[in-house]
DNA sequence: GTTTCCCGCCAGGTC
DNA sequence: GACCTGGCGGGAAAC
């Protein structure tokens, strides 16, 4: 017998409801399940007889949290709780990944020389993303079209692009590299869906709508910590909108218009892209309250080193700081000029992203150059 | 009409 | 060969 009953549809009870069955409560009531102390092995047949699915449900929401470290595959039909503790290094893994995979690409190497400062956002730039991207996508094998490697990668996608929203079909474009194959492009946005549907029962991210195109898209919330009663502390908007989702519901084709609850997360515009204040940024808008905060400071995912994508704003600042803002304007119209313009929204967006890291990043190499030079 | 995503088939993998 | 795993896409609920 399931331990867990129905939420929104006790109402209309004894009629098939689908969202009892989605994703996110399954989830939900699983996390609800193993997420104690005491809990060390997960069986798949336990979990599915006690949460009332069938096992090939299990299989979905184990996949998707095994690929952020909160369970581990320890043998067949057999699983360790890791618990939310490992999230925060699960990020700063797939973060660093991303940065690896790209360095050893040799995207830099081969278009950027740093004396004569090859052309930003140059056609090669371009290629040699596009390359990485499409790396990512272009195995066929069982285990590179895995719902675990497709959640990984979805997250990158949100870590390393900087940016805010992401719509899924351009996700896929993106992890899928090939938009054109119609088939594919549905099969990877049902999967995209499976795996916002958890991430969304986990608070990590949120639906909402792009605010440029108004298509229905995914925020990054990131990994805010669990409070004392086992539940994803809320944002200050959910806190004061009650009709906003909490965990152990879904967001099952929520939509704002129709709610009328818009994002308060403020927004830092350039140009035609937008990019969050920083999702680690603690500020009044994403952080939980101070007193759960304080009880997993040691999970969240804060101070982050930012790399060569670190968010725009961080990249900014530092540039702005060091070099004073001309400098910085001249890249910025130079990035412009040469940046390539996709139909492709996600990849559009990653690419201008890569375009500003490197400004911001070839700005501090020719300013440390110069510094050693004066020494 | 579109978006969302449950459901279960079935093929590949493992024991 | 039996069972486990999980990719895949049909098709229906939700909007």
């Amino acid at each position: 017998m399931p331990v867990f009953s129905s939420g929104d549809c006790e109402s209309r009870q004894a009629l098939y409801c689908r969202k009892d069955k989605s994703l996110g409560v399954l989830c939900s009531n699983f996390l609800r399940l193993y997420n104690k102390d005491d809990i060390e092995s997960i069986g798949l047949d336990d979990a599915a007889t006690r949460l009332g699915v069938e096992r090939r449900r299990i299989y979905d929401v184990v996949n998707i949290l095994e690929s952020i470290g909160v369970v581990a595959r320890k043998a067949k039909n057999q699983y360790s709780w890791k618990g939310f503790a490992v999230i925060p290094q699960a990020l700063e893994e797939l973060r660093e990944g991303f940065r690896e995979n790209f360095t050893m690409s040799s995207c830099f190497n081969s278009t950027m020389d740093l004396g004569g400062c090859k052309s930003v956002g140059s056609s090669d730039l371009k290629l040699e993303a596009q390359d990485f991207l499409s790396g990512l996508a272009k195995n066929d094998n069982r285990r590179e079209k895995s719902l675990a490697l497709l959640t990984q990668n979805f997250v990158k996608l949100f870590l390393c692009s900087g940016v805010e929203y992401i719509t899924l079909d351009s996700a896929a474009t993106a992890l899928l590299g090939d938009h054109s194959n119609s088939t594919a492009m549905r099969t990877k946005i049902r999967r995209l869906y499976d795996i916002a549907n958890v991430f969304s029962s986990m608070n990590m991210i949120e639906k909402t709508h792009h605010p440029e195109t108004r298509k229905p898209a995914f925020r990054w919330l990131g990994w805010r910590g669990i409070p004392v009663n086992g539940f994803p502390c809320p944002t200050s908007s959910e806190k004061s909108e009650s009709r906003k989702r909490m965990f152990g519901t879904e967001l099952t084709n929520h939509d704002p218009k129709r709610n009328k609850v818009e994002s308060s997360i403020s927004w830092m515009s350039n140009g035609s892209l937008k990019y969050p204040l920083t999702v680690k940024q603690e500020d009044s808008e994403n952080s939980c309250d101070r007193s759960e905060v304080e009880q997993f400071m040691n999970h969240e995912a804060r101070g982050y080193v930012f790399g060569p994508f670190a968010p725009e704003s961080v990249t900014q600042q530092t540039v702005l700081a060091q070099n004073g803002a001309r400098q910085n304007q001249d890249w910025e119209s130079l990035a412009f000029t040469h940046h390539p313009h996709y139909h492709n929204q996600a990849l559009r967006d990653l690419f201008v992203h890569y375009m500003e890291a490197w400004t911001s990043w070839y700005t501090e190499v020719a300013e440390n150059k110069q510094a050693q030079e004066v020494s």
